[in-house]
DNA sequence: AGGTGCAGTGCAACGAGTTGCATAGGTACG
DNA sequence: CGTACCTATGCAACTCGTTGCACTGCACCT
């Protein structure tokens, strides 16, 4: 599974604390992994006595003293072992789907409100991630590399959500529709 | 949360055994909440005690007898309870953004092919679902109520598959023009 | 003076999902 | 005849994810 390598990966980009990888993740690896600072904090002790990082603690002023993780040797091997091992594809997982399936056992209204709710939250998200885009990869075409990849991840966030609530909208025209 | 709610809506429709809900799982409600036979047996028997829902046992001959599961009063209660009550937005939660994120650490080729193999998998999941599209809903214009919900659901299967493998091609293109 | 929020780490308990195995008889195939 | 798959239920162990809480100290707002 993949936590692990999430933060791996995460960590060979750039080395950092617990707390500043939970932020990082409230971002970019988080539209595809998320995770909080809890199960952060548990992986990273139990990779720390594997091995696969290594901690500095580092004193602060007016602040907590915090430990900042680098990959090791043995993390950056187990992170290609990974990048090669297939992986099963992943499952949609959504209870708005089950309402939705037994809307008529409830009140259909009622479950039309909670769908706008959840398209009015998705498409929030959408807008942050088209802001993302907009600042940072203003010239898609002229990327390569790593910037490409993380682009392209950034492309499967704005994919999910445009397609979201697109059917989102299909559903409440016709639910609008069937019910007057 | 939700398996409790999925099962509810199932057996709502219909009585079944734990056997046939894991089948059901696996065609329509498991679009949106996969289970597998375990997770199943145990939540039943967990509303059962409950009294959520009631069993009868079934002797059948030349195979094993069955418990067949009905909602009683109190999973319904339950049932309209949980469909009034708002839920958090579900998020996505997929490895290969993470594998396609750290594919300079390890080798692109091979993140590629997995992310064809990935396509592969969802188109095909993709055709599954057209394919009871046309079958059961030939006319979607003319569908109501349960019909209808049911419907516009498997619809969602339908976009997310999708919009899943235009990501996909997307993806493949701008890494083959990438890496030559 | 008190509340909120940020930075920072962590424990403890619980709930949900996964995996491997066990049992048992029937059918179908080579 | 053996193997494999289908129906049918279930235990045990494990991993993963969630939630609530605890402690410190600074900054900012009202």
């Amino acid at each position: 599974m993949a936590l692990e390598h999430a933060i791996l990966v995460s960590l060979t980009e750039r080395a950092g604390s617990g707390y500043e990888l939970a932020r990082r993740f409230d971002r970019s690896i988080g539209y595809f992994w998320p995770a909080t600072h809890q199960q952060i904090y548990r992986v990273l002790r139990r990779m720390d006595e594997a091995g696969w990082v290594k901690h500095t603690e580092i004193a602060q002023e007016g602040r907590p003293d915090k430990k900042v993780y680098r990959v090791a040797a043995a993390g950056r091997a187990e992170l290609t072992r990974w990048l090669a091992e297939p992986e099963d594809p992943a499952v949609l997982r959504d209870g708005l789907g089950v309402k939705l399936r037994g809307a008529s056992l409830g009140s259909v209204d009622v479950v039309l409100k909670e769908i706008e709710r959840h398209r009015a939250e998705h498409a929030t998200r959408l807008e942050v991630y088209r802001s993302i885009q907009k600042r940072d990869f203003p010239k898609p075409s002229t990327l390569h590399g790593r910037d490409l990849h993380q682009y392209l991840v950034l492309r499967g966030g704005i994919r999910a959500e445009e397609s979201f609530t697109a059917w989102c909208d299909e559903v409440i025209e016709a639910l609008r529709k069937d019910n007057p």
